[in-house]
DNA sequence: TCGGCTTGCGTAAGCGCTTACACTCGTCTC
DNA sequence: GAGACGAGTGTAAGCGCTTACGCAAGCCGA
């Protein structure tokens, strides 16, 4: 492995110059960078990354963590956030919330106190508040994303917005009868309830239902296709069901097409059914969808890391909420008269 | 951040005795341990990532190259290994081979040799020559994992006794019109058919079609849900149409079965369908899969790749093939008299 | 013509660890 | 009782970069 010195001694000239002209950082006349960048070439010299990282005090590696690696809104999301961070030069290292206490303690108390990490985007973890206070502790910049408290800010959906936004498409068509399957309050970890995602989104279908005059009902679950299947079996299999079933996740909607075919019932003839994120299968099922646009959202938050990474201080912009829209297919259709 | 000697200094020993006592590498007295651990929990000392790595060599950490990170398989396998490697105290980067051809060169380049991973994973990429003799020179341990090439060995699956116990459930069941969906051999980028996944499940569909005398069908897809409906569509529209498709994946088997609802046939009455995969939806959708355990492959390699970073130059095993198991679920019948 | 600026580069001091080597003691062994 | 040995610790030399500082040279305006 070639060194610096290697390097230098190659270009003739000092390892500050060849740090300099390699780097960008510091003035370099063009014919030295042009010799230094030749020589570094033909030796084949990658400069170190922990003596670089040592020396500077910059990673040029952020720190990601995410609960569930598998599912899929995460893994989307972490492909956008590699999209803007891979061209600028910066790795990304995974940090799982571990289910074990343990480990997740050891993440916040340990692993991230290395200095490996320039930065950290944290994705919808309920963190604790001795969490939240090791995160502040690092003094790192922090980006969220669909953070479920509002201590560290980040960036947020309007997720109130969305549910109301499926509700009134389901109102729009004429529905009245509407269920939500979502997340109960509390459901696991330190949330509240005014930033908490799948909370948010149940008030806004509460807040359109009332609107409109409607009732509301609501069935808890959690997210995944066999949750949203079994709470929309309780729901169809009630004496009067509803007309219209608003799932809080496009997954949790899958569960709720099944159900419906299990007992025979017809979509979007019997029943409508809609979800929210913009899922892979969406299209193909036809399934009606508000689209969050998870890989746009990683996007987001890899250009929000690195601005606070390079920035002045300044905090990142967290005041605008990220878009979403209404995607309207086969599975929402008017109430049978 | 309290340093090495700030410890040393309150444990009143040298930082020699404090990095060994916190290493446990070299030996220390019981007593000197105790002293420096608890000097270093009340500093709240958390050895700095770069510095060690410089000092010593070892990085901690575990490059996972992956192609399309949203893909449900990968995620799954990402989430094995980190499954085994955060208890162990390894950090995971992850490298997203990017579509860009400069990116990915650039990878292997120079991300790779900055000295930041103590080995690497790869999954499923079809690496070129360039690329492959670039991670040999690294001289870091590598294992792959389901690798459409042989030169650098890995993990893998009978993928061709897959193909075969596959094709032998249907023709169990009386089938003798079988059609396989799977990818088309040498479908981009530079594999072997000898390693290659999908051609190797597919020669394994041919080897037990031939074996029962019956003519095998094969049409080409990529490997997603829209591509295995569009297949099946073709299939199913033909004169005359097999009574049974065998995926190469399950989320192509999804595609074959909304192909079938679009068309109107029943499945399983009409048309037997199964995948290969074990994807989270299948239960669900009763779906007749070979299950090739994507977790646990995590798991196995995350361990063979711990085992190659402490070992003594052995090289990790490969011989043995990775388990997969038949599930039989609702979507596969005997075919109607 | 001269002081002051800018530009380009070298010198050298770290960054915060790890570890080879040396040293001091007890403990054994014969 | 002397020599050998192993256990426990300290000393100090790096690991391979970055960058503050200093210096020389060229340039400018007054």
């Amino acid at each position: 492995m070639a060194s610096l010195d290697d390097v230098a001694r190659a270009a003739g000239v000092s390892t500050a110059t060849v740090s300099r002209a390699l780097s960008g950082r510091g003035r370099t006349s063009e014919a030295t960078r042009a010799r230094v960048r030749a020589a570094a070439d033909a030796l084949g010299y990658v400069a170190s990354a922990s003596a670089s990282s040592l020396a500077s005090g910059r990673a040029e590696n952020i720190g990601v963590i995410v609960p569930l690696m598998d599912r899929w809104f995460f893994a989307t999301v972490l492909d956008g956030i590699a999209s803007r961070l891979a061209p600028r030069g910066y790795d990304i290292t995974l940090y799982n919330v571990a289910a074990d206490p343990g480990q997740r303690q050891r993440l916040f108390d340990r692993t991230l106190r290395r200095g490996r990490v320039d930065g950290v985007i944290v994705l919808s973890v309920a963190l604790t508040d001795a969490e939240i206070a090791a995160l502040d502790a690092l003094e790192l910049p922090v980006v969220g994303l669909g953070l479920p408290r509002g201590e560290l800010g980040g960036l947020r959906v309007d997720d109130t917005a969305v549910g109301r936004a499926a509700t009134e498409h389901l109102l729009g068509l004429g529905h009245r009868d509407i269920a939500h399957i979502g997340q109960s309050v509390d459901a696991g970890g330190p949330s509240d309830p005014a930033y908490d995602v799948p909370t948010r989104r149940r008030r806004g279908f509460e807040a359109a239902m009332a609107d409109a005059g409607a009732t509301p009902r609501f069935v808890p679950s959690d997210f995944t296709v066999e949750g949203g299947r079994r709470a929309a079996v309780a729901l169809l299999s009630a004496p009067t069901r509803p007309t219209a079933i608003f799932a809080a996740s496009d997954e949790m909607a899958y569960g709720a097409l099944t159900a419906a075919r299990e007992i025979g019932l017809r979509v979007p003839e019997d029943l409508s059914v809609m979800g929210v994120d913009g899922h892979d299968f969406a299209e193909l099922f036809g399934l009606t969808t508000i689209d969050q646009f998870p890989h746009a959202q990683g996007e987001r938050a890899g250009e929000a890391i690195l601005a606070a990474v390079a920035g002045d201080g300044e905090p990142v912009d967290t005041s605008s909420s990220l878009p979403f829209a209404l995607v309207t297919r086969r599975t929402t259709a008017p109430p049978r008269a």
